[in-house]
DNA sequence: TCGGTCTGTCATGCT
DNA sequence: AAAGCATGACAGACC
C-alpha cells in the first residue's frame, strides 16, 4: 500500500511537472487541501474512514490540526491535543485531525430490564446498528431523548457487550453469544474497545451531537448521501468507517474512504448516571453512538485489532514494565494454551490469531490477545488449549472481520497496576486500533511471507540475518561455483547459447558450421577423402569444435572439465588455432601410445571418427562434412554425380543422419545446460526477492512496534490528565478509557463484576473534563 | 579399479 | 513420405 502510494505520488508529481512544463498551472495545494479526497488520499495516504482501521485518523491529523471548522472550539477541551498529534505522527500518512471524545459512563444496575442480554444489543457505541433493533426500544428513548435515563447507560452497556462480544447483526457465532452471559467483564471490555474505536475513528464531537446523531440514525442508512453539510463530513466519515454497505470505497485499495475528517479534538465528556451529560455538549450515551452499520465496524475493528495483536505479539523486545498482561500474553502466545479470552470474545477468533502466532515465532501472542479481550470467562478458566495451529488463511481474516465491534484500549494503554483492579480487563493488552491500519495490510502479507519463510525453514532469526545480509546485497549466493553467472551473464550465456544453437543450425543448413564451415577446407577434405588422403590428424578434437569454445569458458560449471569442447570446429580452423592439436591434448597418452604401436598412416584413423573410417573404408568420394552439412538438394546432386553402390549410399546416409543427430544432440545438451543455468539464476533471483521482502517485513514490524509503544505512552498520559467534575484524577484501577467506533472516547468504570450489574448502567456518570 | 563426465549414437516423436 | 530436429536412453571413452 505504501509503495503504491509512493508510486502514485511520484507519478503525480511527475505529471504535475510535465503539466507545468507545458504551461499548465497546477496548484497542488489546492488539490491537497481542498476537496479532492481521492487525490489527497492517494498522496497523503488513506484517511481513517478509507482504511478499515482508523489508526490513520489519529496520526493523519497531525498536520491537519484545526482543519475541521467544527472542531476548532473543541481544542480547548483537550489539552492532550498535543498527544494526539503525537499519535498522528506515528504514521507517515497525514489526514485532518481527529476529534477524541471521552465519555464517562456508569452503569445503572437498577434499570436493568432486559432479560436476554445476549440477543438484545440495545444500542451501540459505534455506528449503532442496535439503534434500530426492536429489542432496543427501551433504550431508544434514552438515547434520543438525551435524558440520560439509566436505560440509556444500561443499553449502552448492553450494546457494548453485544458489540464487543459478538457481531450485532448476527454474524457472530452462537458460541460467542453464549459466552456473553457474563456481561460485567464484557461490558468493561467493550467500553474500552469503544473508547479505542473513538480514538481510532477520530470522531468529531459533533458526531455526538444528539440532533445530528438522531438525524443520522434516521437518515444515514437509507439516505447516507442526503446529510447536511454539517453532518456530511461525519456521514462520509462514518460511511468510510463502515467496512461494507454504502460506504465509500477506495477504488484502488477497496478501503473505506472518508472524504473529510472531523478535526481531531479530544472532547472528554462524562455522562452522568441519570444519563444527562454534565457538560452542555454531553449527551446520552446512546445518542452518541453512530447508528450506522455496526457490523461493518465490527469487522473492521476485528481486522484492526487482529493486526495489532499480531504486531504486539511479534514485538518480543517490548519491555513495558506495566504491561504485565501483555507480556504474559505475549509470552504465552507462542504456546497455544492461552486461548482463554477474558472479554467474551467469540471463540472462533482465537484460532485465527493462533494461526498467526503459531506459524510465526515472531508473532507469538496475537492469538491469545483477542480471546482475552473479548472473552473474560475464558481467561483463566478451562479453555482447551488449541493444539492445532491452523494456518492463517483468508477465511480466518474473514472470520476476524465478522466479529469485532469495539476494542479495548485499557489493556494496551493502562499500566498493569491500573488494570489490576479488574484482572479480566487488565490481562488483555489490546493494541490500539490506530495501529491496525498499518498492520492490517502489511501484517497479513508479512504473515504470509513469514509463513512462507517458515515453511522453507526460515526462522525469524534467519530472516533477520537475511536482512542483514541483504543490506550488503551480497548475502545471497547460490552455488559458489556458479558465481560468474550473474543474471546478466546468465542471460548473455543463454542468449549466446541460443544464438550459437540457432547459428549452428543455420550454418548447418548452409554448410558453414559443424564439420565444414570453410568451403576451402571442405573442398580439400573432400578431395582428400575422395582420394583417400584422409588426414589422420583430424581427431575427435576437430569434430567437437562446432561451437565457440569461449562460450564454455563463461560457464563455471565447465571450468573443472578437462574435456575438449571444440566441437565440430572446421578442420582447417582447428589446425589453424591449434596446429599441434592432432597429437596433443585430450587423448595424448593414448594416441602417443598408439602412435608408437601404429604406423603413421593409421594415426589418421585413430583420430578420425568411426564414420570417417567407414567412409574411408567404403571409398566414399567426398568428405563426411560434406555429407552431413550439405543441403538436401546439393547432397542429392552430389550423390547423383557419383555412381555409388548401395552400401556406399547407405553409409553416406547413415553418416549424414548420425552427423546431424550428433549436432542435434550437442545443441540439445547445450540448451539443457542453458536451461539449468537460467533456472539457477531464477532461483537466485527469487531468493533475493524473498530476502528483500523479509527485510521489508521486519522493517514494518519494527516501525509498528515503535508506534504501539508510543500509543501506550500516550494513553497513559491522556488518562492521567483526565479529571472528574471535582478535579480529581480518575484512578486507573477503577476507570479505563474506551474508544468507540464513532470516535468518542469514554471513561468507563472497571468494577462491574456481575452480569446483572453489567446490564444495569452505572448510575454515576460524571463529566469528564480535561 | 571405480565412479563421474563427456560424447556419440540410436530410437522415437514431432514438425 | 522424406528430411530434419529434439530428446531420452544407452554405451563407450576419458579422466
Amino acid at each position: 500500500m505504501l509503495y503504491l502510494k509512493k508510486y502514485f505520488t511520484e507519478g503525480l508529481i511527475q505529471f504535475t511537472i510535465l503539466l507545468s512544463l507545458i504551461g499548465v498551472r497546477v496548484d497542488v495545494d489546492t488539490y491537497l487541501n481542498n476537496q479532492l479526497p481521492p487525490l489527497r488520499e492517494i498522496i497523503l495516504g488513506p484517511s481513517s474512514a478509507y482504511t478499515q482501521t482508523q489508526f490513520h485518523n489519529l496520526r493523519n491529523t497531525l498536520d491537519g490540526n484545526g482543519i475541521h471548522p467544527k472542531s476548532v472550539d473543541l481544542d480547548q477541551f483537550f489539552t492532550t491535543r498535543r498527544l494526539l498529534n503525537q499519535v498522528r505522527q506515528l504514521d507517515r500518512i497525514f489526514v485532518p485531525s481527529t476529534e477524541l471524545n471521552t465519555w464517562l459512563v456508569h452503569r445503572d444496575s437498577e434499570t436493568v430490564v432486559s432479560t436476554s442480554s445476549q440477543s438484545s444489543p440495545s444500542i451501540t457505541l459505534d455506528n449503532g446498528g442496535g439503534l434500530e433493533d426492536a429489542n432496543n426500544l427501551d433504550a431508544t428513548p434514552a438515547m434520543r431523548g438525551g435524558s440520560g435515563t439509566p436505560e440509556s447507560t444500561y443499553n449502552l452497556n448492553e450494546a457494548d457487550s453485544s458489540l464487543g462480544a459478538v457481531a450485532p447483526e448476527g454474524n457472530q457465532e452462537p458460541s460467542s453469544r453464549d459466552g456473553n452471559d457474563d456481561l460485567t467483564k464484557e461490558d468493561i471490555d467493550l467500553i474500552d474497545i469503544l473508547w479505542r474505536q473513538d480514538i481510532d475513528l477520530g470522531a468529531g464531537r459533533e458526531v455526538f451531537n444528539y440532533s445530528n446523531r438522531q438525524k443520522e440514525s434516521e437518515e444515514q442508512k437509507p439516505h447516507p448521501q442526503e446529510n447536511k453539510d454539517g453532518n456530511e463530513e461525519q456521514e462520509r466519515w462514518r460511511n468510510g468507517v463502515n467496512l461494507q454497505g454504502a460506504q465509500p470505497v477506495d477504488g484502488e485499495t477497496g478501503e473505506s474512504i472518508p472524504e473529510q475528517f472531523p478535526a481531531s479534538v479530544v472532547t472528554p465528556e462524562i455522562v452522568s448516571n441519570e444519563g444527562v451529560a454534565s457538560t452542555s455538549q454531553s449527551l446520552p450515551l446512546a445518542p452518541q453512538l453512530p447508528p450506522a452499520e455496526p457490523q461493518l465496524d465490527l469487522e473492521q475493528q476485528w481486522q484492526d485489532i487482529m493486526a495489532i495483536m499480531e504486531l504486539q505479539a511479534m514485538e518480543v523486545n517490548i519491555t513495558s514494565p506495566h504491561s504485565n498482561s501483555s507480556s504474559d500474553i505475549e509470552s504465552s502466545g507462542s504456546t497455544e494454551s492461552t486461548t482463554g479470552g477474558n472479554f467474551g470474545l467469540p471463540t472462533h477468533s482465537t484460532p485465527v490469531n493462533q494461526d498467526v502466532s503459531l506459524h510465526q515465532a515472531s508473532l507469538p501472542s496475537c492469538s491469545q490477545d483477542f480471546p482475552q479481550i473479548f472473552n473474560p470467562q475464558l481467561n483463566s478458566t478451562s479453555n482447551p488449549p488449541r493444539t492445532t495451529m491452523p494456518r492463517l488463511a483468508s477465511s480466518n481474516s474473514s472470520n476476524i472481520n465478522s466479529t469485532f465491534g469495539v476494542t479495548n484500549l485499557t489493556g494496551i494503554f493502562l499500566p498493569p497496576h491500573i488494570n489490576s483492579s479488574s484482572t479480566n480487563i487488565t490481562s488483555t493488552p489490546i493494541l490500539p486500533d490506530p495501529f491496525s491500519n498499518l498492520l492490517e495490510e502489511s501484517m497479513l502479507d508479512e504473515i504470509s511471507l513469514l509463513d512462507l519463510a517458515m515453511e522453507e525453514g526460515f526462522s525469524q532469526a534467519q530472516a533477520s540475518q537475511l536482512e542483514d545480509e541483504l543490506d550488503s546485497d551480497s548475502g545471497l549466493s547460490l552455488d559458489s561455483s556458479h558465481s560468474p553467472a550473474s543474471p546478466s551473464s546468465s542471460e548473455t550465456s543463454c542468449s549466446s547459447a541460443a544464438s550459437s544453437s540457432s547459428t549452428s543450425a543455420t550454418f548447418s543448413e548452409e554448410g558453414a558450421v559443424g564439420y565444414s564451415t570453410d568451403s576451402e577446407v571442405a573442398t580439400v577434405e573432400t578431395e582428400e577423402g575422395a582420394v583417400g588422403g584422409y588426414q589422420p590428424g583430424y581427431s575427435k578434437l576437430c569434430r567437437m569444435s562446432y561451437q565457440d569454445p569461449s562460450q564454455f569458458h563463461s560457464l563455471p560449471q565447465l571450468d573443472g572439465i578437462s574435456h575438449n569442447h571444440t566441437y565440430n570446429l572446421p578442420l582447417a580452423s582447428a589446425f589453424t588455432e591449434h596446429p599441434e592439436l592432432p597429437i596433443s591434448i585430450g587423448k595424448k597418452t593414448v594416441r602417443d601410445k598408439h602412435n608408437k604401436l601404429q604406423p603413421p598412416q593409421d594415426l589418421l584413423d585413430k583420430h578420425s571418427s568411426r564414420d570417417e573410417r567407414r567412409a574411408r573404408a567404403m571409398k566414399i568420394p567426398f568428405s563426411n562434412e560434406k555429407i552431413i552439412n550439405l543441403p538436401v538438394e546439393e547432397f542429392n546432386e552430389l550423390l547423383a554425380k557419383h555412381h555409388l553402390s548401395e552400401g556406399q549410399l547407405a553409409l553416406i546416409r547413415d553418416i549424414r543422419r548420425r552427423g546431424k543427430n550428433k549436432m542435434a544432440a550437442q545443441n540439445c545438451r547445450k540448451r539443457k545446460l542453458d536451461t539449468i543455468i537460467n533456472l539457477e539464476q531464477g532461483v537466485q533471483d527469487l531468493r533475493r526477492d524473498k530476502s528483500r521482502l523479509l527485510k521489508e517485513k521486519m522493517e514494518f514490524i519494527r516501525s509498528i512496534r515503535q508506534m504501539k509503544q508510543k500509543m501506550q505512552s500516550l494513553y497513559q498520559e491522556v488518562f492521567t490528565q483526565l479529571r472528574d467534575e471535582e478535579g480529581r484524577p480518575y484512578p486507573p484501577s477503577e476507570y479505563s478509557l474506551q474508544y468507540s467506533a464513532d470516535g468518542s472516547v469514554l471513561i468507563m468504570p472497571r468494577g462491574v463484576t456481575t452480569a446483572e450489574q453489567n446490564r444495569k448502567p452505572e448510575k454515576k456518570q460524571k463529566d469528564k473534563k480535561k
